[in-house]
DNA sequence: GTTCAAGGCCAC
DNA sequence: GTGGCCTTGAAC
């Protein structure tokens, strides 16, 4: 279990994959810990003979959603202080400290170029340097290239879900293209005009890269170290794998950024979400920025309407309620123009909000959550004629959960206390948040109830915010016209957000204290705020209180509905959605 | 001048 | 089609 929250020993050890866990040599392939989930498993040998490749056919329906990419879900990574959870999704390579895991101990670490070798996330041979985003090895690399350049088109005659490992990886190039694409690599980094040699704007990311994980292994030595010395005495290590507190330390890989789209700009270049919100860049830059892209992901809904988007065939996102009306060159790189909305005249002057309600505010980064949600979508529909729309939402709903995770874990109050208890609010508010935030991306920033994929096909947005269920939409759009007649506006989303967060009164949390100051805290600045600026409404403050509990049936329907629908084998494994939905039965 | 991630080449 | 090695050229 991921999130056993009774269990939290469990839960920081289960999910570390083993050393050796992408081990080319090994015809499984798999990890033997590896929770593949039975559905997306390998297929027996006999299915992987079948594969074939197509050129020119189309593909079929590709319900190989739910992806390796969420076989290696880190609690301890994800609640882990310091550590940056960029994705929220877990990429699936496997970082392998040189030298045998069986023999491993902090002080044999290698001193190898970067300290570390690694293994090719899709097939787990070595690598030989950063292809297309990330690490791989140089076989992944010419396939992906052949690929992208000559628009091949593969089938999968299996369950798409064919194992991929050095030994089997041309048995099947559809489910190794899939996987190149789920573990990160970007079809923008295979140059249209094919012109040779020199850099693209990864250059500085695969440099971030670098020194991140030799900060990465040289933190992991010291802690190794550290644990050593503790257990050594103990008994408690063995040279045997699995059993060696060191042969599971699974290092995230931290280069792909599904959330960043570097389409609309390089990952250095361009300023981060948290500089644009909190106002440090001259965000007509990034309008210029992204003044030459054309639009990949457009509205197509009637004006002042948010209704849908479109993904077009070159893989940018822009939107806006008002596109119509708007050039989009204005719209690239901002898609749902959380600046206006945050910064705009309909909102207080910020004199009168807060330094705490200010700091919130300045936090939000709707960019991100923008660019993470299109990269999924464009990720799991290229190159597919038509996806599991219900995989697909669950996808994006996970990668939501992976983004709210990470919010909290870096936001005031919650940052400060212990895993455990960490986890015990997440457990208790993570879908009550989502909800909110689906509310909050819907009124603040346009978000379209539906969207057209890559593959003409029509994705239901609305969906993420009814966790799945249809019949909520009167529920939640009763609550959204509540919340509008209140003049609920991004300061207060996001302090509701942290008092469903803050919940005092979840059982089982050790420092109760903190999180009740926390929680008075922003209550109180909610209420000063609500009373100052917006004098007009008479008991704003109460009425948004009294409509959390709405949120919260709302939210836990939804919750049922995923749970069912996971029992009954529908919905995909192995996801911390998933894992939040077990916890909670526990 | 060096680095290194692109694309190209070609034996298999 | 694959994958190891080579060439290229912008960034440093």
């Amino acid at each position: 279990m991921l999130l056993d929250m009774e269990n939290h020993s469990t839960l920081l050890s289960l999910n570390m994959s083993p050393f050796n866990a992408n081990s080319g040599d090994s015809p499984a392939g798999a990890p033997a810990s590896s929770p593949m989930p039975p559905q997306y498993g390998s297929p027996p040998i006999s299915h992987y003979s079948s594969c074939q490749q197509s050129m020119g056919m189309q593909h079929h329906q590709q319900s190989m959603m739910m992806s390796q990419n969420m076989n290696n879900l880190d609690a301890s990574y994800i609640f882990s202080p310091g550590a940056n959870a960029i994705s929220g999704v877990d990429m699936g390579a496997s970082y392998q400290i040189s030298g045998p895991a069986t023999s491993l101990t902090a002080g044999d670490l290698p001193d190898t170029k970067d300290g570390i070798e690694e293994l090719c996330p899709v097939c787990g041979d070595k690598v030989s340097g950063y292809h297309y985003g990330l690490l791989t090895c140089e076989s992944c690399k010419g396939f992906f290239k052949r690929t992208v350049q000559n628009k091949k088109v593969y089938t999968c005659v299996a369950e798409r879900s064919c194992h991929i490992d050095k030994t089997q990886r041309k048995r099947c190039p559809f489910c190794r293209f899939q996987k190149c694409l789920e573990v990160g690599m970007k079809l923008e980094a295979v140059r249209a005009d094919r012109m040779r040699g020199g850099r693209n704007k990864f250059g500085p990311m695969y440099k971030r890269d670098r020194a991140r994980k030799l900060q990465m292994m040289r933190q992991r030595q010291l802690a190794a170290q550290t644990l050593r010395g503790n257990t050594l005495g103990d008994g408690m290590y063995s040279n045997q794998p699995g059993t060696s507190p060191f042969a599971n330390i699974h290092i995230k890989q931290e280069i792909q950024i599904p959330q960043v789209s570097s389409l609309t700009s390089s990952p250095d270049s361009s300023p981060s979400p948290i500089a644009v919100a909190l106002g440090q860049v001259n965000t007509s830059a990034l309008v210029q920025q992204g003044s030459n892209q054309q639009p990949a992901l457009q509205i197509v809904g009637v004006p002042g309407a948010p209704s849908s988007m479109v993904m077009g065939p070159d893989n940018k996102l822009w939107g806006s309620a008002n596109s119509t009306t708007t050039s989009p060159h204005s719209l690239s790189p901002k898609a749902f123009q959380f600046d206006t909305v945050v910064q705009g005249s309909s909102a207080p002057p910020s004199s009168k909000v807060s330094p705490l309600i200010r700091d919130f505010v300045q936090a939000i980064d709707d960019r991100e959550w923008q660019n993470s949600l299109y990269t999924l979508l464009q990720n799991q529909t290229y190159n597919q004629c038509e996806v599991d729309l219900f995989e697909l939402m669950c996808k994006v709903l996970d990668q939501n959960l992976f983004s709210q995770v990470d919010w909290a874990r870096n936001s005031i109050f919650f940052k400060d206390l212990k895993v455990d208890d960490q986890m015990k609010l997440l457990q208790h508010s993570w879908s009550d948040m989502l909800v909110l935030d689906h509310i909050h991306q819907r009124m603040h920033n346009n978000l379209p109830d539906e969207m057209t994929l890559h593959n003409g096909q029509k994705f239901d947005l609305l969906s993420l915010g009814l966790l799945g269920v249809p019949s909520l939409a009167d529920h939640f759009n009763d609550i959204t016209a509540k919340l509008q007649e209140l003049k609920y506006d991004v300061s207060d989303y996001i302090c509701v957000k942290f008092l469903l967060l803050l919940n005092p009164d979840v059982r089982g949390i050790t420092n109760k204290k903190h999180v009740q100051e926390g929680y008075e805290q922003v209550q109180q600045a909610l209420l000063e705020y609500t009373v100052t600026c917006y004098p007009q409404i008479q008991d704003k403050f109460n009425k948004m209180m009294q409509l959390l509990p709405e949120i919260h049936s709302l939210a836990a329907r939804g919750e049922e509905h995923l749970y069912h629908k996971h029992c009954s084998g529908s919905a995909p494994t192995q996801t911390l959605l998933m894992e939040m939905l077990h916890a909670k039965r526990k």
